[in-house]
This record gives C-alpha cells, structure tokens and sequence, in this order.
DNA sequence: TGCTGAGATATTTTT
DNA sequence: TATCTCAGCA
C-alpha cells in the first residue's frame, strides 16, 4: 500500500512539502503524529534524505516511542540512525558523545527534579542562608526559569538585593553540580545550547547531517529549545536542514512552566516560512462537540486562527448538568456513567476530567462506594518511588562516586550508624579540601571515620565485584550487598516495595535489549576507546566527532546510560493491571488522549477558570484553551457539570457557574437541569431535578440527601438561603455565599463571579431571585 | 533513630 | 480536609 493512500488533501500537502521550512497548524485529532511519520516515512522512501538525515523532536517519551513504532510499520527502517526522541533525551545523546567538549566526565549523571530540590536545600543549609527569605523552592524556581531563557548566572539582571542574592547562589549552585559531575534538567539542554553555539566545527557538522529537523507540540517549546532548534537549523548561517513544525496553538496550556506560543509566529518570522498549513479536518468528534469547541475558542483574542470540521455528522448534544453540591455530581457521573455502560460503552472509555487533582478525592469516593473501577491518572513514577531511588543511589554511586546527593541518600540507609554529626564532620572536610563527601572520607578520623570508611569499602567492593557482569546481574548484585532488600524483609509494609525492588532487574534486562546494549556486555565498560572503534568516528577540522548513528553503546556503559534512563524516563504510574477501568485525570493530563465520554467537572468560577489564572497576564484565555482541549477529547459524548457548593480545603465554597458555558453555542447544548430554575428556599418548593432527591427520605441516595441538607439549609429568616442564585442590576448574576445578621438587618455577602464578591445589604439591595 | 504532633499549605507537569 | 514537612523528644 502506498503511503500517502487515504491522506486528505492537507495532510497530503504537508506531507509532501519541499525540503523548506514550515508550520502546520494541526487542530486537535486532525491526525498530527500521522503526518508526522508520514513525512519522514516519505522522505526517506523517495531517498530524499537517508536515516542520519532525521531529527525528530518531541517532549515525551510516550510521544517519541510512538514516532518509532508507528514508522517502523509504515516502513522496514533501521530506526537507530535517526535522532527520535525527547529534548532531553537528545540533548544527553549529544552531550555524552561531546562529553569532554562540553566540559563534562562521561559519566555524568541526571538531577530529576526531586534531587535537584533536595541539592538546593543542602547548599542552602551549608551556607547558613535564611530559608525564610530564600525558600529553596523559589531559588529552584529561579534557576530553571533563567536556564529555560538560556541566561547563566552572568547574565541574569539583577534589581534587588534579595535577587542579587539569588544570582549568587545560582552561581553557587552551578559550580556545586559541576564538582559532582551533575546535571540538571534544565542544564541538559543549556550546555547542548552553550556547546553549540562555542564550536563551530560541531555545529557545522550537525547542521550538514540532519537535513529536516521535525518538531512536535511546537507550541510548548521553551525560548531556550527554540534557540537551540534554530542553531541546530543553521538559521541566519545559510546552511543547516529544513525545519517542520507541528504545533496547535489553541492547545498551548503550559505557559506556567514556561512555554511559549510565541515560538510559533516567532518561527514563522525567522524562518520566513512560506507554507503555512493548516490541518482542520478532525477524525474524532462529533458535530455538537467541535462546534462546541470552536466557538469557545473563538474567544480568545491572539489566534493564528482555525476552525475544525469534520464529517461525522451532528452527533448528541452536549449535556449539562447543575448539581447542589460535589457530592450529588459525583453521584450523577455515577448514573450516566452506568447508563452509558448500559448501552455497552467500556468503562475505559470513559473519562471523568478536573482542573485540579484535589477534585478526585469526591468522586473516587463515590466510584468506589459503587462499585465501579476506576484508574487514576498521574501517581508516583516507578523511578521515582523511593526503594527505586534508593537502590539507583547506589548504583550512581559506582558509576559516579562524587554525586553527593546519592551518597546522602544511602550512605545511612539502610542504617549503619553513620548518624547527622558524622555526615556534618564529612561536609565540613569536603568543604575545606574542595572533594566531595565519598572523596573527604579517608579525611575523618576515629569512630566516624571508620563507619564511613565501611560504607566506601561496601561501595568499592560492589564495583569490583560486578565488574565483568552485565547490567542485570550486577542489579541483582548491587540489591544484595546494600541490604536493601533485607531491610524491607524487616518491615511489615515491605512486600510492596520488595516487588518494586526485584522489578528492576527486570528493568534493566528490557533496557539493555531495546538500546541494543550486548546482552553480556559488561555493565560497567565504558565505550570502546573511539580510535579504536573505528567505525563510526569521523574528523570534523581536526575534531574527533562520532556519527551519531553509531549505537548509544559507543557513546556511554550500559551502566550510565540506564542511569540517564532512569532520571530521563520516569516509568509509567503503576498501571492497573488491565482491568477495564474509568479514566479520571486532570485536564492536564488528557492532552493527547481521547475518549468516547468525557466528563468535564467542576465548571464553576474560581475553579475553572481557575481564580489564579486572572491574576496571570492572558491567563484567562491559557484556561480557555485548556477547557478547549477538554472537549476535544471527546467523541461522542461530552457532559459538563458544575455545583452550587462544594468542599475545598475544608471550606464550603458556593460558585457561580463557569463563564465558558456563556461561551458555548446554545443550539448545542442540552441542560439537563433547568437552565433557568425555581429553586428551594423558605423550607418547601422545589423544581429542580437536585432538590426532589436531596429531601427524598429513605432510598440509596439518603446519605448523601443528609450531607446536603446539613449544608445547605440555613433557615435564617431573610427570605434568602446561602447558594442561591440571585441576579442584580450592577453585577450580574451571583450566588449567595453567606448571610450576617437577622431578619431586620441582614447582609449577604454574594460572589458575582467576574464582577467580584460583594457585601449587599439585602433590605437595601434590590436582588432578584434568578427565575421566577 | 524513629516517632509524634504542630503548622503550613494546597493549580496545572514533563524531562 | 488531607497531606506533607520539620523540629523536638524518648
């Protein structure tokens, strides 16, 4: 079969474009990773270009997995010549096969962000800063946000003294990593960047071999890896590849961490770029739902502009429904749910989507009082459990003996002794003989030393021990010797944390099989000598440089690249072992996913949109995007709800609904409740669907019918009752918050959403009732 | 050395 | 409300 069979126009433009540089708008399920692969496919079939030739950049590795399988079905490639991968997993390729170039021992090793928190803490502590005014997460926050804008501590401006203060010790900090032979996220791409851009001759070398750079998610590109995809591009240098940017502007939500859309007029500017295309035509959602989404999107004021269609036909409508309360919308998505199961869905396919984690907790209660299984999207990665990092600690350290961070988080674990003063005697050595703690123990003396001493003979003889081994085996062996194993036989909730232990061998022998590390090789053998290799290495100028198709085998051990591994590719959260299960995830989350359902929960005011975000430049409209690629998950069914009150923080919060329902198309909508609705108050009437069941006595719904009433009823002789929605001349519509005072003289305090919260008094303000 | 209780603190997240 | 962190204690 042809590979450009059953591509739609568009597609079959972007596919085929000139060796030039161009930006595809790809709209939500408009088959963006299909071009993607289609593209290189094509050009490596048309013999355009030949594997090495292929730069393929994504931001995560679920993503770069796909890239490779999804090509390596279309055609019968070696995969390994090309460069398909994350950022950071490109720019660590980079940086250990430069190693020396960039000023780094072959073995460095990769701070994840837990290690790079723990290590800012420690420098704090040891320079006796005041945590108070420098909280180390804020020093973290500064130091990543200059490195993501390429600024070293030189360069970063400072206008006070507290930030004069911070650019010290970002100095301080980078200094600290360099003795350790450590790196940061954030540093694996700046020191690609800095590498570049200092040598010619590499940059020249890399420009000449990758021909077309590709790009994913353009839009959540950083200004630094923008910089570095341009310098990769050969951009003002008249020489380097095309580049081919896939990106979706509408589904930028991660300018907090830094991203910026920008990037992409940015490009199109820089790279005068003369195809533009734009991809609308969407394979996954039914009318209601895209029109839905349109015309959210169209809010927002700073568009390339896109429209979606698709021939799917109108579909159902989406569905809306007002509970009173959190607990009664959980228990409404229960009933859809099962009806939805009834008319045969999968429970897999359906998701049940939040802006916050913190909105799970209601409805996993209510799922699990049902009966129904469910999974939970985003929990502890399996590198990131602390036996796995326990056990990984040791293992950096017989790669790399001066990472103080693994030294501190084993040296005493499993406890040997070793307590807080004996590793303050050790700092203060380290300190005043420039060493790091594994190289100032033979500084200590007495019993201290000899404890510390033990640990280093432990860690020694672990190397020597599996120095022939290949990397499992030499798990195995490393499990053994640090006690680890032995110390959670001990504790009673150990199991748990055994099985995780005993699974990294198993890690292990996977990973040594896909990056095509001999199976027997030993662990610890560095590359081969790169003369000696022969194959593979070329001269650049009188630079020693090696073809990146070699295998990763030839650039670093099987030791330090599980290593890399490990910190670059957390795991996956531990799946539920393949049950059918419902789907409840952030927003956040669910890029990139689609469902048959989808239920958006909790559009209400201050949540979604959340009240942060107005505080934020254009932050209203980054909320937009992210309520807009809600329901592009969707595709066939879309249900949204909000609530009149609902827990938080241990405060009952009354919102107003979400603006973005104003932002919906009516003739798309269908309320499951009153759009516009009597509601109970003084004790009696009642119209709404929520009220006959919360007052209904007896029957499966009674104790959640109890919670209601204890919180909602507020019997206070005003007329009016705290969360009902009133309307008001000036401000809008609002719900009552609270009521002060009696009878005669009694004020509420309203949340008018948008228009603020207000003080009323209610014998003077005129408020209306919203309805009749 | 590990436990306990006070206190803070609570968008979104991948690498 | 619930979870995490840190200081102080047996």
């Amino acid at each position: 079969m042809n590979l450009l069979d059953n591509l739609n126009p568009e597609q079959l433009a972007a596919v085929t474009l000139p060796n030039q540089s161009a930006l595809i708008l790809a709209g939500a399920g408009s088959g963006k990773t299909r071009v993607l692969t289609t593209r290189i496919a094509w050009l490596l079939q048309t013999g355009q270009v030949s594997p090495a030739g292929i730069m393929a950049v994504t931001f995560t590795n679920k993503a770069a997995k796909e890239m490779l399988t999804r090509l390596s079905s279309m055609l019968p490639v070696n995969t390994r010549g090309m460069w398909i991968g994350t950022f950071h997993g490109l720019c660590n390729r980079l940086l250990r096969t430069h190693h020396r170039d960039a000023a780094l021992p072959q073995t460095f090793q990769i701070l994840d962000s837990q290690d790079q928190l723990s290590m800012i803490k420690r420098m704090l502590k040891a320079l006796n800063v005041d945590d108070e005014k420098y909280p180390a997460k804020d020093l973290m926050y500064f130091i990543n946000n200059a490195k993501d804008q390429g600024m070293r501590a030189s360069s970063v401006e400072a206008f006070d003294q507290v930030q004069r203060r911070m650019v010290e010790l970002y100095d301080l900090y980078d200094q600290q990593c360099q003795r350790e032979g450590v790196v940061d996220f954030a540093e694996l791409l700046l020191r690609s960047y800095e590498l570049l851009q200092r040598n010619h001759p590499l940059r020249q070398h890399y420009q000449m071999r990758f021909r077309h750079i590709l790009v994913d998610e353009f839009q959540d590109t950083n200004d630094l890896q923008y910089n570095l995809l341009k310098l990769l591009a050969g951009h003002g240098e008249g020489r380097g590849g095309a580049m081919f940017a896939v990106g979706d502007d509408d589904q930028s939500i991660y300018a907090f961490r830094g991203a910026n859309v920008g990037n992409m007029q940015a490009f199109e500017r820089d790279f005068e770029v003369k195809n533009l295309i734009k991809l609308e035509q969407n394979y996954r959602s039914h009318g209601h739902i895209l029109d839905s989404a349109n015309f959210l999107i169209a809010n927002n004021a700073k568009r390339l502009g896109k429209n979606l269609r698709t021939d799917a036909g109108q579909g159902e409508p989406v569905r809306i429904y007002e509970a009173s309360s959190d607990l009664e919308e959980a228990q409404w998505i229960i009933d859809e749910s099962k009806s939805l199961m009834g008319e045969g869905m999968r429970r897999s396919e359906i998701a049940i989507l939040y802006r916050s984690n913190a909105q799970s907790r209601v409805i996993e209660h209510a799922l699990f009082a049902a009966g129904l299984p469910y999974t939970v999207y985003g929990g502890l990665r399996y590198f990131q459990r602390a036996e796995v990092k326990h056990a990984i600690a040791y293992l950096q350290l017989m790669d790399n003996p001066h990472n103080d961070s693994a030294f501190l988080r084993v040296v005493n674990f499993p406890t040997r002794g070793i307590g807080a003063r004996s590793i303050e005697q050790l700092q203060m050595a380290a300190e005043s003989h420039g060493v790091s703690l594994y190289a100032a123990v033979p500084h200590i003396g007495g019993k201290a030393g000899g404890s510390l001493a033990n640990f280093v003979k432990l860690i020694e003889g672990a190397r020597f021990e599996t120095q022939q081994l290949p990397l499992p085996e030499m798990v195995r062996v490393v499990l053994e010797r640090s006690t680890l194993l032995a110390h959670y036989e001990k504790e009673k909730e150990g199991q748990e944390r055994i099985e995780n232990l005993q699974q990294m061998v198993g890690a292990a022998t996977q990973f040594v099989q896909e990056e095509g590390f001999g199976a027997h090789s030993p662990a610890h053998l560095g590359p081969p000598s790169q003369a000696a290799a022969g194959e593979g290495v070329v001269y650049v100028d009188g630079i020693e440089l090696i073809e990146a198709d070699a295998p990763l085998a030839t650039v670093m051990s099987p030791l330090s690249a599980f290593l890399a591994h490990a910190s670059l590719e957390a795991g996956d959260a531990q799946a539920q072992a393949g049950q059918d299960a419902m789907q409840l995830m952030t927003v956040h989350s669910a890029k990139g996913l689609e469902f048959d359902a989808v239920f958006i929960t909790g559009l209400e005011e201050g949540l979604f949109p959340h009240e942060s975000s107005s505080r934020e430049l254009d932050g209203v409209d980054e909320e937009r995007r992210l309520m807009y690629v809600a329901i592009t998950r969707a595709r066939r069914r879309l249900y949204m709800s909000f609530t009149q009150q609902r827990m938080l923080h241990g405060q009952t919060r009354f919102n107003v609904k979400s603006r973005f329902f104003e932002e919906l198309p009516e003739e798309s909508l269908k309320w499951l409740t009153p759009r516009v609705q009597t509601k109970w108050f003084g004790g009696r009437k009642s119209t709404t669907a929520w009220d006959d069941a919360d007052f209904r006595e007896g029957g499966s719904d009674n104790q959640i019918a109890k919670q209601i009433t204890q919180r909602s009823s507020n019997a206070n002789g005003t007329g009016w009752r705290i969360g009902e929605s009133v309307s008001h001349a000036r401000f809008g519509e609002g719900v009552i918050v609270n009521i002060e005072g009696g009878a005669g003289s009694a004020r509420a305090q309203i949340n008018f959403g948008a228009a603020g919260m207000k003080v009323l008094d209610l014998s003077i303000a005129k408020l209306e009732r919203v309805g009749t």
